[in-house]
DNA sequence: AGTGCCTACTTCCCATTGGAGAGTAACCCA
DNA sequence: TGGGTTACTCTCCAATGGGAAGTAGGCACT
């Protein structure tokens, strides 16, 4: 057996680590809420304007299956489903299905849905006003790394451990 | 050749949305901080106590690698990595180097970082404030779709196999 | 009656993503 | 000189997600 010292109090803090996670609804949530679409369908039942202008038309609407498609048209029908199922079985979101001539399948947020919407509108917010910061940062960092590594040189004087 | 109107408008949609999508960076952003593990990084380093129970140690500190990784146990190195580096290209954190006897590199939140970090949090206090609501929804709705699946006689129309 | 189109999905296929784990460079200690 | 440290990097492989096509029920037109 290969030895292992370090790699040992790694793996021990790791099972430690996901024993916690497991009973960590916070820590699920957060990772059901970093979905990708999770947000722009929020967003969408929410009523925020896709504009980043006009931050928030207010007030929130239910939308049928094909409006959404249309509104968040990056995503696949497969993920939209998908996500506005798992949305509903969290309990954030409410299906109702109409048997018009063609059926008519209308997704509203629930108050709950409605809620976190409003946390997020937050994080919406911070995008919008730090995101020229942070484009300009990224450009810096491109440009200034490409020429030459990120190697710095200019602190090779501490011999300590 | 097959007709298409309906796909044909969902296509022209979707190119319109698609230009918008490509010049709205509010939208990219959402898309960076959606990433799994960067929530996980900015609560590490904002010190966030990785228990419930404690809100928030308050004072943010530097960290290294060797110390998020035991932190978040539950990312892969090459992850770790990955998200730290586009974390430091916008400007999020920084990355110092220090040439000691087995190298230190540390990472530390800017001022940037550390106020997404405030907004995030807003997401963390409402995951631990809803969360077993969730919990209990995800149960009703899993209980009541096992026996008899979502079909409510009026889902027939809706066209399911 | 038959053809065609509608909505809201579902299914198949394949490219990309992410995890596990081993390997690496530079350096010290015994 | 061999082992051990940190902070990565690389390779392999399974899971995720997108694109496109298929499907079910049903009306409208001919």
């Amino acid at each position: 057996m290969p030895t292992m010292t370090a790699a040992q109090q790694r793996q021990q803090a790791k099972e430690q680590y996901d024993a916690f996670l497991a009973g960590c609804p916070s820590r699920q949530l957060l990772d059901r809420i970093s979905d990708k679409w999770v947000a722009l369908i929020l967003a969408a039942l929410g009523s925020d304007g896709p504009h980043p202008g006009e931050d928030c038309a207010g007030e929130p609407r239910s939308m049928r299956y094909s409006e959404l498609s249309r509104r968040l048209a990056g995503v696949s029908q497969k993920m939209l489903t998908q996500t506005l199922r798992s949305l509903e079985r969290d309990g954030l979101l409410t299906r109702t299905v109409t048997p018009t001539v063609p059926v008519t399948v209308t997704y509203e947020l629930t108050e709950l849905g409605l809620s976190l919407h409003e946390t997020i509108r937050g994080i919406k917010r911070w995008a919008e006003a730090h995101m020229d910061e942070v484009l300009a940062n990224r450009e810096k960092y491109d440009a200034h790394a490409s020429p030459e590594r990120t190697t710095d040189s200019k602190d090779r004087a501490a011999g300590r451990r």
